[in-house]
DNA sequence: AAGACGAAAGTGGTTGA
DNA sequence: TCAACAACTTTCGTCTT
């Protein structure tokens, strides 16, 4: 995310994933939110400026920085009151059995509250659902941020009404990962979420449809920091199949191929020049494409950029 | 022996009538 | 809805290091 912060620099903020300038600046949660597409486009930045400098449009943001950070992935936002379960008071004595009924009849109505309605109901159960998911991908937070934001989208929308919860938190996540530019194949997801990759391709494709959401496609150099370091690849060799990758984007090398083939090409003629050399085995397992098409991909690839590799 | 190569047949998804 | 199609996979025999 530091990277992110540097390219956006001095606040000349707009959202890498659609371009739209309606951001809402969160300080509370210390996080900037899309407003058109929902994406976390950063989190984590420090409010540097003193209190009284939000003036304008931050006025209607409350200015006082104390309580716990509001997060999405807590199906109230972490907003509630929770009322503990020990029959103690606060100097740690035990409380009269008198107030302890009281005790318990608040306790009561504190669940019924918190978790009211049927809204409420489904977000606790996809939320949790969701960090589930996220943590067996390793996930950073802002993309499980982006996946709840999404969530809460669709069902205000109503749009999980014939689906499986499950089915439409994967589908969230998904888009998410792609949003962050940290894509995921969908076999990927589909493994951590136990659930079959048709679906979630499916419920992906109408959740994106329903709520006007466009997702740029994927390009290959966003696999390349994560298939580099699934390798042990040094950032040398990151840096030369971006290189590599650049290059072929702009001689239409990659239009039509699947991302994961051409990232997974480019990285092995990239660890053949450095001289870290990956087998295509090796790099067809991390990539989840075969031998075969990284064969096909880098085949093409040297061929047009003219880059000659010796065994 | 491991890795790379490439032909051939099979598979799943998209497109256009 | 169906057939055509391109990309990709699987499989397997051969070549190279």
């Amino acid at each position: 995310m530091v990277d992110s912060i540097a390219s956006n620099s001095e606040y000349e903020l707009k959202c890498r994933e659609c371009g739209g300038t309606d951001l809402y600046h969160d300080y509370d949660r210390a996080e900037i939110i899309c407003n058109n597409c929902g994406l976390v486009v950063d989190y984590n930045m420090i409010d540097s400026g003193p209190e009284w400098r939000a003036f304008d449009s931050e006025q209607v943001v409350k200015r006082t920085r104390t309580g716990a950070p509001l997060t999405y992935l807590i199906h109230d936002k972490g907003l509630s009151t929770t009322i503990d379960w020990r029959n103690k008071d606060s100097s740690g004595r035990d409380i009269p059995s008198k107030q302890r009924a009281q005790l318990y009849r608040m306790r009561k109505w504190q669940q019924r509250i918190r978790v009211s309605n049927a809204k409420e109901r489904n977000l606790t159960i996809a939320l949790t659902e969701l960090n589930k998911i996220a943590s067996k991908l390793d996930l950073p937070k802002n993309v499980r941020e982006t996946a709840a934001v999404v969530y809460r989208k669709a069902v205000d929308k109503g749009l999980i009404r014939g689906r499986s919860i499950e089915g439409v938190v994967a589908a969230c996540i998904y888009a998410a990962c792609r949003k962050c530019l940290v894509p995921r194949t969908l076999d990927e997801i589909a493994e951590a979420a136990m659930i079959d990759r048709k679906e979630i391709g499916r419920i992906y494709r109408f959740t994106l449809r329903e709520l006007g959401i466009n997702l740029s496609p994927t390009t290959p150099i966003d696999y390349i920091p994560r298939f580099c370091s699934a390798l042990g690849l040094s950032k040398d060799v990151e840096i030369k199949a971006i290189d590599i990758l650049n290059k072929a984007m702009n001689m239409q090398l990659t239009s039509g191929r699947g991302p994961t083939g051409v990232a997974a090409a480019a990285i092995y003629i990239a660890s053949v020049l450095i001289g870290e050399r990956r087998t295509q085995q090796e790099i067809s397992e991390v990539a989840g494409v075969t031998e075969v098409t990284i064969r096909n991909r880098y085949k093409e690839i040297a061929e047009k950029l003219e880059i000659e590799i010796t065994m």
